[in-house]
DNA sequence: TTCATATTTCTAAAATACTAGAAATACCAA
DNA sequence: TTGGTATTTCTAGTATTTTAGAAATATGAA
């Protein structure tokens, strides 16, 4: 078992371990490539200005969100490298380094509830 | 997009998010399906006993991991469906919902690093 | 230049998480 | 029943995270 990355996707994992987290990756994967810029995602999330913002750096840090400027706005948007890296290593983990979950379980599931 | 269930997601996540933890998972995956007695699991990461406790108690809260009573020993296991579930999850809310990351690049991924 | 908007940074309080020694409990073997 | 092993629970200190009001900064518009 390759334990060397563990931390690191430890890491990545507690970016997403928190619910306004979550909704801020998952409102930025709806928005795609674009992304959104920060009072949009306050105005739909209703997070104070100065949590979002730490909350952004903590994705940030972890690479799962990137910023692009534009004039007086930021737009941040999903990494999709970061997320692939994440994804692919959870998948490799349960799917093809132990056989734990069958692939077509994941890749055919019918719409989530 | 479905937003019932995020904050379940999150707290799943943050179990897997510190290094204890997801080491433990690993070790369990490799293990699956007979799992691994806590003293085994024990001499293989170096946790304290009351530590590790507290951390397959979390994993447990979070339906990652079960047990099973044998004798004097507890053997922990990693919960197919909890992993299942979690990895679909990502993999839908990254491939099928958004196509912020192609199906391919994680299903033919060659050995991780 | 002045004003308004966008966002971060400062500051700090409250909550939660992590860690682990020591004690308690459970169970089996002899 | 005695002793040993396995595991959890108790207790508690420390560290980190989460939250958010207020102030600061940055930028563009008028």
């Amino acid at each position: 078992m390759k334990t060397e990355g563990t931390a690191r996707y430890a890491d990545m994992f507690a970016a997403l371990g928190s619910e306004p987290r979550l909704q801020i990756v998952r409102l930025l994967l709806s928005a795609h490539p674009d992304g959104m810029i920060v009072s949009d995602i306050q105005a739909e999330l209703g997070i104070p200005n100065s949590t979002l913002s730490h909350h952004l750096e903590k994705l940030r840090m972890e690479g799962l969100v990137s910023i692009k400027k534009d004039k007086q706005w930021l737009w941040y948007s999903t990494n999709a490298a970061a997320l692939q890296d994440l994804l692919g290593f959870l998948y490799a983990e349960c799917c093809t380094r132990s056989k734990v979950v069958k692939p077509v379980s994941i890749t055919s599931a019918k719409a989530r509830r």
